[in-house]
DNA sequence: ATCTATTAATAAAA
DNA sequence: TTTTTATTAATAGAT
């Protein structure tokens, strides 16, 4: 596509090596677009002249592409600080995910499911562990109830001690009430004015 | 360059986006190769298809490429990729330590420990898991008992029958030693030759 | 940069 | 995918 064919060799007069340096780079930063867009492809490229100018383009984005490309394809084999700490959180992952899937199993063997793997003895192991545990709940209700039921006692004494003085108040105002009337005071005060006393009224 | 003009814009159709992303891609790479050449640059391009499939082209290394642009271009917003991605590590972590958390109380409460921050209802819910639990395993270890139990059976009936049989191999034998010695045959032949049978032998 | 003659790339079809 | 072929796009060399 030029006015004779080119060899496909490094490019000798330094004049035309930078000219076609600039096309060709045009060029193909143009089709890196065109292909991302028409085929809705991830691309980047990174271009570094014989000058060491740089020149670059990414569809998406550069970091983002370059992680997609050492997820994807590898990190460099060197002692790089990144696959080093990318490979402690994953085995600490993996730890977790480990014991985490220790810790379902237990529960599941403790809710009866999955036991088809289990020999009798760690059968009878699980099935001490249930009981164990069904009455440590058990005790724990009981416990519960009975200090409830233990509350309601108290609370049911202090109504029936109250109850006892509200009556012995009672019969002390009919008591004066009667006494007078007896003694032929104003008729019109026949009720008893009331009178204030401590823990009662409110 | 091609039977009619393409419009800048993702393809609609399936087939013909691929087929244009596989020919376009080649010739990306293609140009890509000759820019390097020709012109003595440091060419790299990453290519992620849409369907995930991952390309590249370095006219030199990939990994120095790349370093290279951290270098010149600029790492990722400083340090800040890095801590970013320690957070997604440490979150992730969180999760998974959370998740481990409740599991570890939840076989705890079926284990009929750290009651103590439940209410009755919680724990009657607990005390019904633990029950269908514990049968689940009686009933398993029932199974694995009868299956035991059936085998033992089956083991014993076929003892028996090997018994019976042996038993009357050897009358026949004993009477065949009787006949022979009375029609007056080699008498150092009194032992039996073996008999190969199959089902007994091993 | 801009201009063409020419080659290279590729869209459509198979 | 690959091949074929008709067209368009890229670009070498000149200006």
């Amino acid at each position: 596509m030029g006015r004779g064919k080119v060899e496909l060799k490094r490019i000798e007069n330094p004049t035309s090596r930078q000219v076609t340096f600039s096309k060709r780079r045009n060029g193909l930063l143009k089709k890196s677009l065109e292909l991302s867009i028409l085929c809705d492809a991830e691309v980047a490229i990174l271009i570094f002249s014989p000058s060491g100018k740089a020149y670059q383009f990414a569809s998406h984005d550069m970091d983002r592409t370059i992680a997609r490309y050492r997820r994807e394809v590898g990190f460099p084999l060197s002692s790089d600080l990144r696959s080093v700490s990318m490979e402690f959180w994953k085995t600490e992952i993996e730890e977790l995910k480990r014991s985490a899937n220790l810790l379902e199993t237990r529960l599941r063997h403790l809710a009866g499911e999955d036991l088809s793997m289990l020999n009798m003895k760690e059968l009878k192991q699980i099935e001490r562990q249930i009981k164990t545990g069904v009455e440590r709940v058990r005790s724990r209700k009981r416990r519960m109830m009975s200090e409830h039921i233990n509350l309601l006692k108290m609370k049911q004494k202090a109504l029936q001690e109250e109850n006892s003085r509200l009556q012995k108040r009672l019969h002390e105002l009919h008591d004066d009430n009667v006494s007078l009337r007896a003694s032929g005071e104003n008729v019109y005060n026949a009720y008893p004015r009331p009178v204030l006393q401590n823990g009662v009224g409110h």
